[in-house]
RNA sequence: UCCUCGAUAGCUCAAUGGUGGAGCAACCGGCUGUUAACCGGUAGGUUGUAGGUUCGAGUCCUACUCGAGGAGCCA
């Protein structure tokens, strides 16, 4: 008998209501009584499970009665309407096999369980609510992303997991070698012999794909990355993760305003999308992990974001006269008590913060006219803090050189991105969405170890 | 890396420096509509590790390990 799914019977009830189905999946739990039982299934097809109804008729009834959680086991039976309160159907059952036992230890039981223990079982986690819908909604936003800038006519690029080039010297890096580790060659002044490795150079995993794709963006316009990015910081952090992922939009003929309206319309396009097709997940969230989730993400979809310089941005903290740890001051970065103040406390929605002191930023921020800031952007969000992080590129090749050598960069590392901008350069832009970042702001999950499944961070790459 | 807090049964947590308990889970039994089912019973512990103080340490002290929160770095 061909088996249905789950979710098929929550969409189209009346074609299945009364009729003889065939599932399978997993017990959540299992309630039984004298002569009968009720047994609640998780076919890993829906956020939501079956209840089956068992009498003592079942050949198997004894066996299936001390079946364990945990085990899968396949069902023949009727749907009916359910008497109860908490379900529209159920399913009748006729005949019950136990596809796999699961032993009494079964470390997931039916009550609620602390984030941190769930992380000690990372290989059993997806069975529980909470990340059956984070996890669903990550692949459901991982297409949303794809979809948006497709349907926009932007390019996929995929940019190299290794790199030879520190790509913005954004922070530390993972070494790629085959070198013999017990047993390194050295160069004549005592230094590690690259030339000997694989790629005959030093070679790092990616913390940017952002320099690689700036050349895609120059031959077909509007481009985007969507791939693992690595930092060996050592970040302990709610919000850090080594393994990550991220989206970098790149764009042409375009200025940081346009890269501000990208932003500001793939946020709310990804929101809506969230919203749209995971009511049962989104609901979920709001009632157990954050319940101002829906009426905060309803409420961003109808309101334009906030845009404001660093330099207001500053100014307005210092009116605000609130006493902080850390101070403010022009030329200091905002912390993180500063970004929160806000985005949560002053404007309560997505704030860009732009024009950011060039000390502060990356050497390819495209350079403002009052020769102090440069064309970034950050957008700050409640909880998350930063989201994205972007700016206008800097195209004028005589500009870049500089700034690269105020900041004493090897311009030899970089002859192929400094052609970019001889070679018939433009105007471009683009920003960094941490994609994990994105799935904990659509969930209200306040820790980045319980959106990825199985989350790479400082001292831990179990599983 | 820095600061703060924590670690006791499988899980979540109690225990004034004086014989370590409860709820849930497990196991056994009961129950004709349950839904974190309910009722009765049984079993379960070198109190994170290593030292120290004390007549006596889960409790006080030191170091370490692991975890959480905050900061920095950022997405």
């Amino acid at each position: 008998m061909e088996n249905t799914l789950i979710k098929s019977i929550y969409r189209n009830t009346e074609r299945y209501l009364n009729q003889e189905i065939q599932i399978s999946g997993w017990v959540r739990t299992l309630r039984v009584s004298k002569a009968f039982g009720f047994i609640e299934i998780n076919d890993g097809s829906f956020f939501k499970g079956l209840q089956v109804v068992f009498e003592e008729n079942l050949p198997n009834f004894q066996e299936i009665a001390k079946v364990n959680t945990g085990s899968s086991l396949i069902i023949k039976g009727v749907l009916v309407e359910s008497p109860g309160a908490k379900q529209p159907f159920e399913l009748k059952a006729q005949e019950i096999t136990i596809e796999g036992d699961c032993t009494s230890d079964y470390p997931l039981q039916k009550k609620r369980h602390s984030f941190e223990y769930l992380r000690t079982i990372a290989h059993l986690r997806p069975r529980t609510n909470t990340f059956s819908a984070v996890f669903r909604l990550r692949s459901l936003i991982s297409f949303a992303i794809h979809k948006f800038f497709q349907e926009k006519g932007f390019v996929y690029v995929h940019t190299p997991i290794i790199t030879s080039s520190d790509a913005e010297g954004a922070g530390e890096m993972f070494h790629v070698t085959t070198l013999d580790l017990d047993n390194i060659p050295k160069t004549k002044e005592g230094k590690v012999d690259f030339s000997e490795d694989f790629f005959g150079k030093e070679t790092n995993l990616t913390v940017s794909g952002q320099l690689n794709v700036e050349a895609y963006a120059m031959a077909f316009r509007n481009v985007y990355t969507f791939g693992p990015t690595f930092r060996a910081e050592n970040s302990n952090t709610p919000r850090h993760a080594a393994e990550f992922w991220m989206i970098e939009p790149e764009i042409a003929f375009a200025d940081l305003e346009d890269n501000m309206d990208l932003a500001e319309e793939m946020m709310k396009y990804l929101i809506g999308y969230a919203l749209e097709n995971a009511p049962e997940e989104m609901a979920f969230f709001n009632e157990f992990v954050d319940k101002n989730l829906l009426a905060r993400l309803e409420n961003i979809l109808n309101s334009e974001f906030v845009r404001i310089t660093y330099t207001e941005a500053i100014k307005l903290l210092k009116e605000k006269g609130e006493s902080f740890e850390f101070p403010v001051e022009w030329g200091l970065d905002l912390q993180t008590e500063h970004e929160r103040y806000l985005t949560e406390k002053i404007f309560q929605k997505p704030v860009f913060v732009t024009d950011y002191p060039k000390d502060i930023k990356a050497f390819y921020m495209r350079q403002n006219d009052d020769n102090k800031t440069v064309a970034a952007m950050d957008l700050l969000v409640a909880g998350v803090g930063e989201i994205i992080g972007g700016s206008q590129r800097e195209e004028r090749l005589d500009y870049l050189e500089k700034r690269m050598d105020e900041l004493g960069l090897d311009k030899e590392e970089y002859d192929w991105y400094l052609e970019l901008r001889k070679f018939g350069g433009t105007r471009h832009a683009g920003y960094g969405l941490g994609f994990e970042r994105m799935i904990m702001y659509l969930s209200g999950i306040s820790n980045i170890r319980d959106v990825i499944s199985f989350p790479r961070t400082v001292r831990n790459a179990q599983f």
